[in-house]
DNA sequence: AGCACGCCGACT
DNA sequence: GTCGGCGTGCTC
């Protein structure tokens, strides 16, 4: 027997199956979907078994061993790893491994063996467990042959487990065996107890085993779920569905197969509801459901409604999970023991194998789009698999993307709206015009108008939020005297200040000093800080409302695990006046008592080298101005711009989303960008800016002469980050109206370089559908 | 990616 | 005469 395997190892030139002979003992377990571990070259690696064949053939090196007792991917996985494969152009074993928790990824060691070993090396130990001192000379001793060193494969993944006791004949301990009496005792009331729970009597492992051994007791090993969510109790609340979330909720049962519907709903039109209704009638038809939320948004208050509405029945996949955590999920998906899966980008991977609905929460979020290998878009991989189960897939939002509302109005895509907004009409958004302020000579980041709202909050005891538009803009340093900015030595980039330990980062390699006290190139001590950030904000609010309570959330308040629920929660109970924060304050926050919501800069990201900072700020503006007045009070905005008569922050403080989508769809077909085309991103990096541009030319030649029909070509260009990591970097664009005939050709192109990028000549990156320019 | 193999300079 | 530099090529 024969098997066909992907190995762990992301090089070009290896992706494609190796074969494998299976051994004996293998052949009736072995399964495609399977990790394995194979012998590979001098080393030893783990694969995916992606198919079995009959037979033999010479040379074929046997498989070690299996990782698995069953497999841990579907065939829906498996060929679903092949179109994410062929669509996003990376490697077949990258789209694999993406679909797995990390607790099922491996790591890499040398076993040491031999007779005559140093002093204080043992044979049998790992090579990693020495320090790096004793590793060399253990690996100049192995090249000397006097040491043998064995690749080994560890796994990662950990199974809590748990010890089930049984009583099976009390009468069997003898009476002098007194803590063994009592834990009798307790047996005889509950005859089935736990090693964990028993032990707190002070029995100790040695008595149980006695008692074991008497077959007085039985004792079971059992996995155990460490369950983050484990005290929510289940409650089946019936939700009253107003007319419209009625509607949208029966057109999504009765969607064909395979169909996508948008689901557009203004924020607080309770698309909450229609995602409960309709996953609850898909699980009472005995099918599975997945929602993805973004990561943000996926916050305690969300997973609890989902945990009470359907109980175990919900697993629930996102980053703040430990690794354990994630892989105990994994498994209780595996086992069929969910029929909800809510997520983040990754759990679109989900192991469901009936799937009945899928549903993409505020489908226009970013975070959908991985930025690494694979580059897939959750979307994209939500319409496959649904098209795969035959079942609807829907896409919600208040703000959808423009490619999902330009396909919902050529029918592409069936539209359904959520017009009515629980607690009435959206909050009225003042326009304030930070030019005037300026003029006026105020030249702080607030407005009189917005301190006086903050003020009348204040007293009024309601709460604020304010937002700081951070996104394009940074606290960077630059020399008075000279004028000349601290750049990173590897990257064509500003250093960013941070207040936090007083030093300089290179965002993009991690580049790192102190601040320095006088400038490099000068000497000057002119040497400061430029730029705007919440630290600075909050001064600022505290010189102008001294009495005000500000929660300040930022990367430096949050970074600690649990951090940011901790932060929300204490503005919930009340604690501070003002939730000062960056874009991760703007959603899937409900708080009654917010009646005032500032926007700091809300055109700060309009300047940027990308075609989506309008629709971003659209969404910024709208989300956000959407979190005022939830609760019974009414709410209002305030919107600080510089550019107060731009289409964008006009129509986003009417909440006219359709003017929005008309003005900048214009935009869009003037500069060819999606939805009216497709895009791809290909970026090429070396150590030589000539040979960056000399590949990105040869390669836009190449894809000239291959004529794929109704697609264009932009550049090559200088990357906007020139250089990074000190490599050079050009780029190019690739346009087209039919991805489906592109993706074949870039994939011979992308093999043709194959000898030049395993030599290192450069770098080629290859991005459909890119979201991230630079 | 790793790792071995192999063919030229520097050293005991 | 041997150690080790890293260019080249392969991994079932």
């Amino acid at each position: 027997m024969i098997a066909h395997v992907h190995v762990d190892a992301p090089v070009i030139t290896i992706d494609r199956p190796f074969d494998y002979e299976v051994p004996p003992q293998f052949e009736t377990l072995i399964e495609p979907g399977m990790r394995v571990s194979v012998p590979f070259g001098s080393r030893r690696l783990l694969g995916i078994v992606t198919g079995v064949s009959e037979g033999t053939r010479e040379g074929l090196k046997p498989l070690e061993a299996l990782l698995d007792e069953e497999s841990s991917l579907t065939d829906e996985l498996l060929d679903l790893s092949t179109h994410v494969k062929e669509t996003t152009l990376c490697f077949r074993s990258s789209a694999l491994l993406a679909m797995l928790p990390a607790a099922l990824k491996v790591s890499y060691d040398k076993e040491i063996k031999g007779e005559t070993l140093p002093d204080g090396v043992r044979a049998g130990t790992h090579l990693s467990e020495y320090p790096k001192e004793t590793q060399s000379i253990i690996l100049a001793l192995a090249k000397k042959g006097d040491i043998l060193l064995a690749p080994v494969l560890k796994e990662k993944r950990t199974v809590k487990t748990d010890l089930v006791i049984e009583l099976i004949d009390a009468t069997l301990i003898p009476a002098r065996a007194k803590k063994q009496q009592e834990a009798i005792k307790l047996l005889k009331d509950v005859p089935r107890m736990y090693w964990s729970s028993l032990r707190q009597i002070g029995l100790s492992r040695a008595q149980l085993q006695k008692m074991e051994s008497l077959r007085a007791v039985k004792v079971t090993e059992v996995e155990l779920n460490r369950d983050p969510y484990a005290t929510i109790e289940q409650v089946i609340e019936t939700v009253e569905l107003n007319e419209s979330q009625a509607k949208a909720v029966h057109a999504i049962r009765d969607a064909e197969a395979g169909e996508t519907l948008l689901l557009h709903g203004v924020t607080g039109s309770g698309k909450t509801e229609v995602y409960l209704e309709a996953i609850g009638q898909v699980v009472d038809d005995g099918k599975q459901a997945i929602l993805l939320v973004p990561e943000i948004s996926l916050t305690p208050m969300m997973v609890k409604r989902f945990k009470r509405r359907f109980g175990d029945r919900v697993a629930v996949l996102h980053s703040a999970l430990s690794q354990g955590e994630k892989y105990d999920e994994w498994r209780k998906i595996k086992r069929r023991e969910v029929d909800v899966v809510v997520g983040a980008r990754s759990a679109i991977f989900a192991p469901l194998e009936n799937i009945g609905l899928i549903i993409l929460d505020e489908e226009h979020e970013t975070t959908y789009k991985q930025e690494e290998n694979p580059r897939y878009h959750a979307r994209d991989v939500a319409i496959w698999r649904a098209e795969y189960h035959e079942c609807p897939v829907v896409l919600g939002s208040a703000t959808p993307s423009l490619e999902s509302y330009a396909r919902a109005q050529k029918g592409v895509y069936r539209y359904l709206q959520l017009s009515e907004r629980y607690g009435g009409e959206m909050p009225p958004v003042h326009i304030i015009d930070m030019r005037r302020e300026l003029a006026k000579g105020n030249t702080t980041m607030f407005s009189e108008d917005l301190f006086v709202a903050i003020n009348d909050r204040i007293a009024k005891k309601e709460q604020c939020v304010i937002l700081l538009n951070r996104r394009g803009f940074t606290t960077f340093v630059m020399c008075r005297d000279c004028g000349e900015g601290l750049t990173c030595p590897h990257c064509a980039v500003n250093l960013t200040y941070h207040q936090h330990g007083d030093r300089l980062k290179c965002h993009y390699c991690g580049y790192e000093i102190g601040m320095p006290s006088k400038c490099p190139t000068c000497d000057s001590k002119k040497i400061k800080q430029f730029g705007t950030g919440t630290q600075k904000i909050e001064t600022e609010l505290l010189n102008r409302i001294p009495e005000a309570r500000i929660i300040r959330m930022d990367q430096d308040t949050t970074s600690r695990k649990g951090s940011h629920e901790q932060l929300l929660k204490r503005f919930e109970d009340g604690e501070a006046d003002i939730l000062l924060g960056t874009q991760m304050i703007a959603k899937g926050l409900d708080f009654p008592n917010v009646t005032l919501v500032g926007v700091l800069a809300a055109d700060a990201t309009l300047g940027m080298p990308d075609f989506r900072a309008t629709e971003r700020t659209f969404q910024l503006v709208t989300q956000v101005a959407g979190r005022a007045g939830r609760g019974s009070l009414p709410g209002e905005a305030y919107v600080q711009t510089y550019n107060p008569d731009h289409y964008v922050i006009e129509t986003a403080s009417e909440h006219d989303y359709e003017s929005f989508y008309a003005r900048e769809m214009q935009l869009r077909q003037v500069g060819n960008h999606p939805p009216y085309w497709y895009v791809t991103l290909v970026t090429f990096a070396a150590e030589s800016p000539l040979v960056a541009q000399a590949e990105a030319e040869l390669f836009a030649a190449d894809f000239v002469e291959a004529h794929v029909a109704q697609s264009r070509l932009n550049g090559p260009m200088p990357a906007p980050l020139s250089k990074l990591k000190n490599l050079f970097r050009y780029q190019l664009f690739i346009k087209t109206k039919h991805p489906e005939a592109l993706y074949p050709v870039l994939a011979t192109l992308q093999q043709a370089r194959a000898k030049a990028i395993s030599k290192k000549e450069y770098q080629l990156s290859i991005d459909v559908n890119p979201y991230v320019f630079m």
